[in-house]
DNA sequence: GTCCTTGAAATTGTCAACAATCCTGTTCTA
DNA sequence: TAGAACAGGATTGTTGACAATTTCAAGGAC
């Protein structure tokens, strides 16, 4: 089988975990669902090891449950946690964006340009991997304009979590953004 | 050597972090400098894979940083990060504050106040890592109090990434906190 | 029929050896 | 002498095998 996983610089575990998000977000893994480390070991033609950290780090970042001695699970949320998720989202974006300075940095602007064309064109492709990954960068670049990586971090690892609740459809936060620029 | 580390139902990576972590909080050990996983292995008795989890679970936590085949070091932030840092803090903290309900729950303003007790009674008996634990510890049932975890997990979150930064002393949130309250 | 015990399968956790990489001091060459 | 090439040691990364734990179903006692 082994899935492949090409390109960037980054480690076999990054690759790994984006992978799994896409799942989750895409609705092709349910909440409560098994992950067994070695059924991705040889789905990602990796060793276990590397599937364990890769579990690990989706479990900080919210989005799987691990149980000892148990295994993984898709973490799912009652309809409580989402609304307190939303909540910390709201107040974390909203401050974000007050700081935002204005008008906005050039060379930002047309890297969110750039990303907003590429999303398009994406959409247009109807592909559905693609439109996620781009709409993350998007709402990533435009948060780290505050000038504070920590808080934009934070903002990004929050809305990391709320994927796990799903990708509704392609919402386009680029129009709502658009009207705070310009 | 194999320093003892005692009972709990935690893992024992649980037990190194913290360990770990008081170290840099006490200036144990300095910024920049190295973590070698063999070494820590024997000082806390276990295996290396187990440091290893240990480590990565710092580097997450923003406490150490790691380079890939080149190991690990306590992570040293300039000045300008530090800034940011307590920004993000203070943003929480107050909005998290502001939501905390007024009267506070009883049962857990007696929780406080027994915390407040022991805390008292380690600053007698100059015992800091009780101290510090306390410290911490308090801090995070107080804004657990606002009701909404995440919240009060991302406030803990980012105090744990500035105690990498020092434990200048014992500063006594306590005392500020409580006129917060009655 | 229900409940407890038992045992095997599935899965995760641990281990020690090995491989790959990086660092440092030394030697060789221009 | 300066700089490149090179070894040796230290450290991290990887691997496969093994041990421990949980789960689940079958069998037996009451």
């Amino acid at each position: 089988m082994n899935e492949a996983l090409a390109l960037d610089g980054e480690t076999p575990q990054d690759r790994i975990v984006q992978r799994i998000e896409e799942d989750i977000v895409f609705g092709r893994l349910h909440p409560r669902e098994r992950l067994v480390e070695e059924a991705l070991a040889e789905r990602f033609g990796v060793k276990r090891h590397i599937v364990r950290e890769a579990l690990a780090d989706l479990e900080r970042r919210g989005l799987i449950e691990r149980f000892r001695n148990r295994g993984a699970m898709v973490k799912a949320y009652t309809p409580e946690e989402v609304e307190q998720l939303y909540a910390v989202r709201a107040l974390l974006e909203t401050s974000c964006a007050e700081m935002l300075p204005l008008p906005m940095d050039p060379a930002r602007l047309a890297e969110l340009e750039a990303l907003q064309d590429e999303h398009d064109a994406a959409v247009a492709a109807q592909d559905l991997p693609r439109i996620f990954r781009l709409n993350v960068q998007f709402h990533r670049v435009l948060y780290a304009g505050c000038g504070n990586p920590y808080l934009a971090g934070v903002i990004d690892e929050f809305a990391q979590k709320t994927h796990a609740i799903r990708f509704y459809s392609v919402v386009q936060p680029e129009t709502i953004a658009y009207a705070r620029d310009d």
